[in-house]
RNA sequence: GGACAGGUGGGUGAGUGGUUAAAGCCAACAGACUGUAAAUCUGUCCCUCCUUGCGAGGUACGAAGGUUCGAAUCCUUCCCUGUCCA
């Protein structure tokens, strides 16, 4: 890929690169491929992969793509490696579980909803989406018997959740130790100039540098970022452990989990997901501490930028009108949905409540329903409504259930 | 192949024949408080039925059988996991 723009002077872009890095491996190295990408105008290929089997990316998970994205920014190309293959195994980080394989059509299924997603941060024009099954699958045993002598179990077992489930006693399966290697063979595949992850990944990376060297390559550069902490300010944001903020979650919704975060962790989200520079984020830290900035209202300018960036300006301030109305003031949203009384909850005398609450969603199940109308927590237009029955309904029932709310029209 | 240990509700983890739908903790949900949060406090946290009671019934402790008036708890077989030995 020839480019007709030069690229900006090596220092620069090591600069621009290095803001916000968890770590780089090696400084060096990344220079002279810059220097020398720079001399041949060729631009540097940057590879970062992901999980096929989970293609819904939050908040987390951008924090790498808006790092590859300031690579393209630079003129380079990103390479979106799906791991279709590798997703057979799923990276081991924790659970010993092999998934079925995924049929073509999941994949490309899969793939689509990413591209959706991802290109609303990276340059369709600079990316490459790449599956590792066209390289893997055509791996034969003798192949892979081959890529296995490259490594020995010993270097495998030093990185850490090994280690620790060797020693604790839990499972590895055999085709776990695979993982990295076949991760390593994706950049020697690829031809990998630098390869990008989030730091619990830089075992994994490492090992490509390994195993390209061996193949005769040049070792890649290894990038991490931080990892993002969820909305609980303790774990990884991840999608299992529900503390995410989805980038394809309704603005209302990114708003409203954005506020839900700690004070604290808001410093964290606005270094690792806004373009703020530190020294502005310091300032403002500085200005809440003195009391001189009111934190929710700081908050509240993270949460609009957030839902900005997936959504249009319009929709962002939307999404904060909404949450003013809905959580400060507990006003019914303008958008709550309106259904038929559900069949199930019609009865001779009346209105069954908690069949209604289970049916419209509001409730997990009729027995829930009982309980959330015994604790007081239903209200019906405007009342706090502990009835299994309601004898002689409205027309237009406005329920609400804690956030949520539902108008359900009972004519009988 | 042998010896031993273990598999409990979303997670962790008690419970070794009977008020055990199963302690405690975490998460979650609702409520109070409040400046958004956090923190704190209260309640709830398998399902179904009934005008709602400290009700009735049904499921549930890896799987399938068995013993017993009664089992998560005892027995048998099987599946799975780990440790040590070979």
């Amino acid at each position: 890929m020839r480019r007709t723009v030069p690229f900006p002077p090596v220092e620069e872009q090591l600069t621009y690169i290095k803001k916000g890095l968890a770590e780089l491996i090696r400084e060096e190295d990344l220079r002279e491929r810059l220097i020398a990408s720079a001399k041949e105008n060729c631009p540097l290929r940057v590879k970062a992969g992901f999980d096929p089997t989970a293609p819904d990316l939050h908040l987390g998970h951008t924090v790498l793509l808006r790092k590859m994205k300031h690579f393209q920014d630079l003129g380079h190309t990103v390479i979106f490696l799906i791991g279709d293959m590798t997703g057979l195994i799923g990276d081991p980080t924790g659970r010993n579980i092999t998934r079925p394989p995924m049929t073509r059509e999941e994949i490309e299924r899969n793939a689509e909803t990413y591209r959706a997603q991802v290109f609303k941060i990276l340059d369709p024009q600079k990316t490459e989406v790449r599956f590792n099954s066209e390289w893997l699958e055509p791996l034969n045993y003798v192949k892979i018997v081959e890529l296995c002598s490259k490594y020995t179990v010993a270097r495998l077992l030093e990185r850490e959740d090994f280690s620790k489930r060797f020693k604790e006693g839990i499972p590895i399966s055999v085709h776990e130790l695979l993982y990295p290697l076949a991760q390593g063979y994706d950049s020697v595949a690829l031809r990998c100039d630098v390869e990008m992850g989030g730091t619990d990944q830089k075992f994994n990376l490492l090992v490509g540098r390994e195993l390209q060297r061996d193949y005769g390559q040049p070792a890649q550069i290894v990038a991490t970022v931080p990892l993002l902490e969820g909305i609980d300010g303790i774990e990884k944001m991840s999608k299992s452990k529900g503390n995410y903020i989805g980038i394809n979650e309704p603005p209302k919704v990114i708003f409203r989990k954005t506020m839900k975060i700690s004070d604290e962790l808001m410093w964290r989200y606005y270094e690792l997901l806004t373009d703020m520079p530190l020294s502005a984020i310091a300032n403002l830290r500085a200005d809440v501490a003195a009391g001189r900035r009111d934190p929710m209202e700081v908050k509240m300018d993270l949460a609009r930028q957030l839902a900005a960036d997936y959504y249009s300006e319009a929709e962002a301030d939307a999404a904060r009108e909404a949450f003013d109305r809905e959580v400060r003031q507990h006003l019914e949203p303008a958008d709550t949905e309106t259904v038929n009384l559900p069949e199930a909850a019609r009865s001779e005398k009346g209105v069954r409540v908690d069949k209604m609450l289970a049916a419209v969603g509001l409730a997990e199940s009729v027995t829930d329903a009982a309980r959330k109308l015994k604790a007081g927590a239903v209200e019906i237009n405007g009342e706090i409504c502990k009835d299994l029955l309601l004898q002689e309904p409205a027309s237009l029932l406005v329920v609400r259930l804690g956030k949520k709310w539902k108008r359900v029209k009972a004519e009988l």
